[in-house]
DNA sequence: CCAAGTACCTTGTATCACAAAGTACCTTAC
DNA sequence: GTAAGGTACTTTGTGATACAAGGTACTTGG
């Protein structure tokens, strides 16, 4: 057990918030999120990134539709569905409780000290 | 993929960091640690909690001792070591960049909706 | 033609939360 | 003294996911 893996645990599941985020305010291939991602401080490799879009997609909460390139290959732009916007709400409101709750543990804790 | 898984995976690791944020206050065995987990609305079963207190301990985070119960059973009261204390301030530093990340994301959706 | 850059995809690994079922100890009541 | 119920801790198996590493395919420039 080490730091590393445990912000990796951290991370888990609010990539797929971020996302959804970033693709719910218009078209965005891949490389444009990473963009996004990565000035926000979270890193993501792209091996994390296909396979959670390809996800997202399966389970009809986006859509994409592939764009010539003027300067290289082909990319795939990615819209948000109806259901991904419903989605993203549940997902959007159990982040605020999840961030209340860990406030609420760190801030009774940062409490007992001040008593001490 | 439904909203209650994204809501588990969204908690891992987190639960981690609340539980060695609860021990680092001083000694509780798993009923305290649930029932303060509990009032501050993060759901926790005993099937995920022992093997995680089992893990934190095999990792030199915790320690524990058997003491008499007045009504029941032994239980086991667990302290926060050294390495542990070292643990949770990386991980409570990992916690505000992560929420910090996420806000921003957030908040450039509302920028946009606004402007919109 | 081929080297370099861009974009997307796949496989294998380690980790984790959880459900469910199990083990063991203690007290109370009869 | 023993059966029933409650408390506390444990184990096994499942599904999900981030990541590393390697791979495929398209385009441009020399």
């Amino acid at each position: 057990m080490n730091i590393e893996n445990a912000q990796v645990q951290m991370r888990k599941g609010i990539l797929e918030f971020c996302i959804l985020h970033i693709i719910s305010r218009g078209e965005v291939y891949a490389s444009d999120m990473l963009d996004e991602l990565t000035s926000a401080k979270i890193m993501v490799v792209e091996g994390t990134l296909y396979p959670l879009l390809t996800r997202l997609k399966n389970s009809g909460l986006l859509e994409y539709k592939w764009v010539e390139s003027s300067s290289g290959p082909p990319r795939k732009y990615y819209v948000i569905t109806e259901t991904g916007l419903e989605f993203l709400t549940g997902m959007q409101a159990t982040w605020v409780e999840l961030s209340e709750s860990v406030n609420t543990i760190i801030h009774k804790t940062e409490a007992l000290k001040t008593s001490a």
